[in-house]
Order: structure tokens, then sequence, then C-alpha cells
RNA sequence: CGGGAUGUAGGGUAACGGUCACCCACCAGUUUUGGGAACUGGUCCAAGCAGGUUCAACUCCUGUCAUCCCGACCA
């Protein structure tokens, strides 16, 4: 697996039926299987939203080319990568219509309309929808020239009030990666050269798969009031003041699941985070075929089903078949009944991570059931912890800056001085490494820029990305 | 976007300038079933697309599209 982590990676995809190939480049099929992973991602995070006081809202899918151009550095960061619509029907369009890479105008240009008094804040937007982004390079679910997100776009009365829904939004997306996805990533800050587009202040959330290269899993944006200046959004304040409203934007996409396949997968397959694995847990009889085990297992599957996302596997395939073929679909605890286990009214639990059986009661068989999933989910954020830990190094010097970035795949803590030109040096010599952030709880390493020996201003993890 | 490679059935492969073959899957049956079952019989289904060369193209040539690998790019 570690050999050739790339062919891993689109083998497990399609044998998990995760997704299809389409005939347009870059674009994918999104399976059942696949989708139901998406699903149950999108429950979690609306509903962590909605805790907060955000509404769902949908926005059009095009965008004037007009209104996309309103704010200078935004049409700058994402004119090379738009689709771009010149014909509706049989005519030609008088405006070009862009199809949307992300909403930030479309949300300004409605915000507009609709905010005037300081009563009319906040607002808390999120839309969940697809944007497109024409991408050179694509691979399933990591960079895809279609994607489906969330953006969430919020406006605020005060920059203190913006800020601190940039950062909190940031945390919801960690708390989730941990408590839902049990993938483990550092936080922080984007320097000015990997800022979003327009933005102020970009954070993100930055998980490492388990080959040591990092996949940015979400950002958060604090805009200020540079699109609602562009945009004109203007509204009267408590002093009868008219003031700009402060903005933030914020998004998980289907990225995501590329993080939960490279994160916890091995060489049987993918293994799913029990939260949103589509099966929770597979019931898999053996000798099917003898007197009552069918109907056992199915009175089982309809008792777990009450708590779980459970399947019966009654079809005429081998046990051992079926065993592969849900170790390869990532399923996290794998329920085995025969007729020997009823006649001790038990059956076995088998966790997909360390493939421990473990006889069980059927009496019990909830409670144990959902203790296994529980175990399940520490245990893969457990490893993912200790891979982090074990691949992240410190460089104080150069030489060995440049040694880890040739020797060891991970994330390099290195102090760093502030200057772009530091950036693109270390990204040059070493093909490719790149900062990724500078973290919310910076170290001390050294006085001094471990690139040009300036003073130093921060703390950077660095590491290559996907 | 540059370099390299691939494209034949639902999946995986083979051969061939002249009827495209096999394995898996699928269907029926029998024996099986606690780590990817065996045998027998059977059905369906294929050359990415567009040109060109040729009596004849899956095969040779050109273009194009898609996919894979490496690099560049990636708000």
């Amino acid at each position: 697996m570690d050999v050739d982590f790339a062919q891993w990676y689109t083998d497990v995809v399609k044998k998990a039926e995760l997704v299809d190939y389409s005939g347009v480049k870059g674009c994918m099929v999104i399976r059942p299987y696949g989708y139901a992973i998406w699903e149950n991602i999108q429950k979690d995070l609306d509903a962590r939203f909605k805790k907060l006081g955000h509404e769902n809202v949908y926005m059009p899918m095009f965008i004037p080319e007009s209104l996309l151009q309103k704010e200078k550095d935004h049409v700058e960061g994402f004119a090379p990568e738009c689709a771009i619509v010149t014909i509706g029907g049989q005519n030609q369009l008088s405006e070009r219509l862009i199809v949307r890479p992300t909403s930030e105008t479309l949300f300004c240009e409605h915000y507009r309309n609709i905010i005037h008094s300081y009563r009319d804040l906040p607002k808390l937007y999120n839309q969940w929808c697809n944007v497109v982004r024409w991408e050179k390079t694509t691979r399933p679910f990591l960079r895809t020239s279609e994607f489906l997100w969330q953006e969430g776009h919020t406006m605020h009365e005060t920059e203190e009030e913006a800020r601190q829904e940039t950062l909190q939004m940031l945390q919801v997306y960690a708390d989730f990666y941990r408590d839902t996805l049990a993938i483990p990533a550092i936080t922080g800050r984007k320097t000015e050269k990997e800022k979003f587009a327009g933005a102020e202040e970009t954070y993100t959330i930055e998980p490492m798969m388990h080959n040591g290269v990092a996949l940015q899993g979400g950002t958060s944006h604090y805009f200020g009031t540079g699109f609602t200046k562009a945009f004109d959004i203007t509204f009267t304040d408590r002093d009868n003041q008219v003031r700009y409203p402060h903005q933030t934007s914020w998004g998980v996409s289907t990225r995501s699941i590329g993080a939960i396949i490279m994160t916890h997968g091995d060489d049987s397959g993918l293994i799913l985070p029990p939260r949103v694995a589509p099966i929770q847990v597979v019931i898999i009889p053996a000798a099917q075929h003898k007197e009552g085990v069918l109907e056992r297992a199915g009175a089982l599957r309809d008792e777990l089903a009450q708590r779980f996302r459970v399947k019966l596997d009654d079809s005429e395939n081998s046990a051992g078949w079926k065993f592969s073929q849900y170790e390869m679909k990532g399923v996290p605890v794998r329920l085995e009944i025969g007729p020997r286990d009823i006649a001790n009214n038990s059956c076995v639990l088998v966790s997909r991570v360390t493939r421990e059986k473990k006889v069980v009661s059927l009496d019990q068989v909830t409670e144990e059931v959902q203790a296994m999933l529980d175990q399940v989910h520490a245990e893969l954020l457990a490893r993912a912890e200790k891979n982090l830990r074990e691949k992240t190094f410190e460089a104080r010097t150069y030489e060995e800056f440049l040694d880890i970035a040739a020797n060891h795949p991970g994330f390099i803590k290195a102090m760093w001085c502030g200057d772009t030109a530091c950036e693109d040096k270390l990204k040059d010599v070493t093909g490719g490494v790149k900062s990724r952030c500078i973290p919310f709880h910076e170290e001390h390493l050294s006085d001094v820029c471990v690139c040009c020996g300036k003073p130093a201003k921060h703390m950077v993890v660095w590491g290559r990305q996907y």
C-alpha cells in the first residue's frame, strides 16, 4: 500500500463502488455507497450548523460575468478555472454566465437587497450545492471538476463578531473531523500566499493522510468589508451611522470522503468511521441453509436496525467471499451467526480495524455492537493521531529542512520570517513542500527563519498536499 | 498545461491486415457453505469517437476524447 498509494487509492474507490467515471474529464458518478457516506456527512454537519443558528438557502448556479468581476482579487483567483456558458437555447447570450466556482458574489448581491439595518444582522446562511472548477489534474473526491459541498456565508455588524464566527466555524470543522470522521488535524491560519482570493484571513484544517501528505480538509474565511464595499452592502447602525457589514464564508466538500479513504484505509480496502458508514454492521450468517439460521439472523437484523445501519447478507455467496467483500467496503463491524452460536445464544462480532473476534451473548448484542462501534472509532482516531505524531518533524536549519523534505514524508515544523519569497524558495528547492498553516499553538523552535536566517515571526507547519 | 502510457463484453485479459478468444460475473441444476467453493449445462454482451490508407482496419496512420502515472498549476 505504501509502494503505490496513488494506485491503491484509485483501485479502492472503484472496487468499493464509491464512484464511476463519466464522459467528462474530472466529473465522477457518485454511486449509492459513496453518496450514502456524503448524506451522513451532510446530516451531521447540517445539525451542527443549525444548532448555531444557521439557515439553509439555495442560490443560482450561474453568475453573470460582471458580478464575478466586482471584487478584484476574487476574480483574479478564480478566472483561470471557470466554466462559462455562452449560449442559451439557440442564442448567443448578451452576457456570459459563469458556472459558480463558489458563491460569495451571489450571496453579496442578495444580501445587498435584504440588509438595511443592524436589526437585519447577523445573516447566517448556508447552502448545500455543487460547484465547478476546471481543474487540470483530477482524482475522485480529492480534486474533481465538479464537486459537492456546503458553503456558509454570513454577515455581521462588527468585525469582532465576524472574526468570532470565522474561528467558531473552523472549530466546528475540527470537531466534526475528530468526533465524526475520527480524523485528527492541525488547525491554523493560512499565510498571505495561501489565502483565499479576496479574504483578509483564511483559517484551515489540515489532516494528514496515511502516507504523510496533507489534505486541506476545510476552510473558514474572514473577509472584513472588502466584498461588502465592492458590492455596496450597507446598513444603518444603532448610532444612525451607515456602515459596511463584516463578512465570513466557510466550506467543506466531498473531498472529506477522500480524507476518510486515505486516512483510515488499509491493504484490505476501506475502513469507514462508524458514524458515517452507510452500513455500520453487516450480518453474515454461517451455514445459512440450515434450519433456523436465516430466521434468527433476520430477527437479529430487525432488532439491531432500531439502533444501527444494518445489512444482512443472505446471498448465496460463500461466507469467505462475503468477509472479503465487506472488508473492501470498510464496514466497521461484522456479525457472524450460525448454528453453533444460536445453540449457545451467542454471536461473533469482528472489528474491521483489529480483526479481533468477540463472542457475545445475544441478550447483550445491542450494547456489544455499540461498544465495538465506539471502539472502532477510538482505534481509528488513535491510529491516525499516532501517524500524525510520528510523521511530524522539526527543522531548525535549512539543511535539516531539505533532508526531511526529501526523506521523511509528513509535516515539518519550522520557523519563518513572514516573507513570501522564502515560501516560494522552499517550495522550489523541495519540489512541492508548501506552508500548510501557522498553527494556533505556535512553538518557538529557534530565533531565525529556516530559509533566509532573518528573525523569525512565526512557526509554520509545512508539507506536501493533495 | 508538459512528459510517458492505456483504451477490445458488466469487470479483467489475449491474439490477429481477412469469422475477435478466454477468465470472472450472469442464468439453470447438483453438491457445498464458520476466510474469496466445485462440477455440469446455458444465455447475453465488445473494439472510446472522427477521419484517412487498403479489395479488406480491432490491427497501420492522423486527430480527438477519456483514464492512469510523473511534473507544473491549484483560489
